[in-house]
DNA sequence: CTCCGTGCAAATACTTTGCAAAGCG
DNA sequence: CGCTTTGCAAAGTATTTGCACGGAG
């Protein structure tokens, strides 16, 4: 059915970088973390695999930090923290339930699948600086 | 202080227009509704001031649907919903507690000073329209 | 006159897409 | 051979920015 003939080696690869890491990369940071082993790897290919991943439910998007779009290869349920002053991503864990979902369809007619719960404010790294400065 | 020497009626109307509606607009969204009104409002206008108001806490992002940032002029503590299909937004009640945010940082050494709850799903309308078809 | 706000257009930044070549079964 | 995947570059879309002009104090 749905099964891909081609293996292919560069969309594991990428896949593997994503579930790799704790950055929650961007596409771009996929694909500078792969070149040197694949030379030949385009960007295009990257965006390309990120959003079959994501379409697949394989990954799931963290949302969009500064302009770029951050991916999570873990797709248990939990939540995230945006550092607003450099963009790292934090998991959190044990937020709030997800089966408010239920509730929020009954309530307002929609069929809710999803709760993405993101906390912003400055991480730790971050609030260390602005004190050494001020 | 930070008062504003001139008062600017653009400005204003561009404040009022996210305000004045349930839509969660984009800045192309706000550009369209005032052109009429300001014949010659540009469209960088629109995205400074909106940067601006954002940046004052005046208004608030909702986040980025289909590549678009999308702003909500309420500022009270609640959540929303975003249709998967059609990119509608709604507003959720009795959303994001503060003080989850209190215990977010500090159990990761961080200053989490919001937290954004955003549903994903179908809308009802999007509902009905694939209930026909299907 | 001095500043702030703005129009306009050019510049950026990120992402998507068309197409021919290459890979796997 | 048939279908999928990819490199490359061009296109597309959203947003930002530089600069000179216009209005208010």
């Amino acid at each position: 059915m749905e099964r891909r003939q081609n293996y292919s080696r560069k969309r594991e690869a990428i896949l593997n970088a994503v579930r790799g890491t704790k950055l929650h990369p961007s596409a771009e940071w996929v694909y500078h973390e792969l070149k040197p082993s694949y030379p030949d790897l385009s960007l295009g290919t990257v965006y390309r695999n990120l959003a079959q991943f994501k379409s697949d439910g394989v990954i799931v998007s963290v949302g969009t930090v500064n302009g770029q779009e951050r991916f999570d290869g873990a797709t248990n349920p939990h939540s995230h923290f945006v550092c607003d002053k450099c963009g790292s991503v934090l998991d959190i864990e044990g937020g709030p339930r997800t089966d408010v979902c239920s509730e929020v369809s009954r309530r307002y007619g929609v069929s809710a699948e999803r709760c993405d719960i993101v906390f912003r404010g400055t991480c730790a790294s971050c609030r260390k600086k602005s004190e050494k400065v001020g």
